[in-house]
DNA sequence: TCAATACTTGACAATATTGCCATATTCACA
DNA sequence: TGTGAATATGGCAATATTGTCAAGTATTGA
């Protein structure tokens, strides 16, 4: 169906930025505030503000506000999952990259 | 780090698209050549080529050239696993969406 | 060699994403 | 009430993505 299809695509592009996805493996050990993210990640707060609000509008992450701070976690365990399963994808792509390397270095190519 | 994350984000954003999301999916089953897959999602043939083009450039899909067509099929089937993981969150979300309807209705809310 | 078929790609307008500054908003506490 | 701290957001320029048309390449077969 088209429609599960443009669902899933927006997932997809929820994660599709260096700084989401770097958000979400900070959140692998628990919450953590706007501002402690900021602090990991080296970025500007209203920069780190704009890519949760995408995170929590697909779903990703839910926002805990306690007295002033917001505390961000991960909607979802299995979303670890899936970034485990695709390094797993990554690890393949260097390993074949490796072996392509190696052909080419004793002459093995074409 | 953040290469290895630069190479996660281009990963997802290559899968953040509708069209892109179903070209995978039909790939399901076995290779399938451009026009086969612009016949089935009903997509201009240049569209589809250039879908095509950001999936293998991504090392997601392999193009195989057999006479005038080229075949394509997925890299590595984990590809499958990691569309499943998605789709495994996505009835999770549905889930508890389904729950907060539930509560709205019998006025179990805030 | 010529024409047809299958695919790719340059060009370009339309649209979307991003980062940052400045400005809200919300809450705690004096 | 006033001030400061934590977060969110409007606005905007810079950049990236997308779809389509037209033109290009490569292969087959007459």
């Amino acid at each position: 169906m088209t429609e599960l299809s443009r669902f899933k695509a927006d997932f997809f592009r929820a994660l599709a930025h260096p700084l989401r996805i770097r958000i979400v493996d900070e959140l692998r050990s628990g919450e953590l505030t706007v501002q402690e993210l900021g602090f990991r990640l080296g970025a500007e707060q209203s920069t780190v503000s704009r890519h949760l609000a995408v995170l929590r509008g697909r779903g990703i992450l839910n926002a805990r506000k306690e007295g002033q701070t917001v505390r961000y976690s991960a909607a979802d365990a299995t979303l670890f999952r899936l970034l485990d399963v695709a390094r797993t994808m990554f690890n393949h792509q260097l390993s074949e990259l490796q072996t392509t390397l190696a052909d080419l270095k004793h002459g093995n190519s074409r």
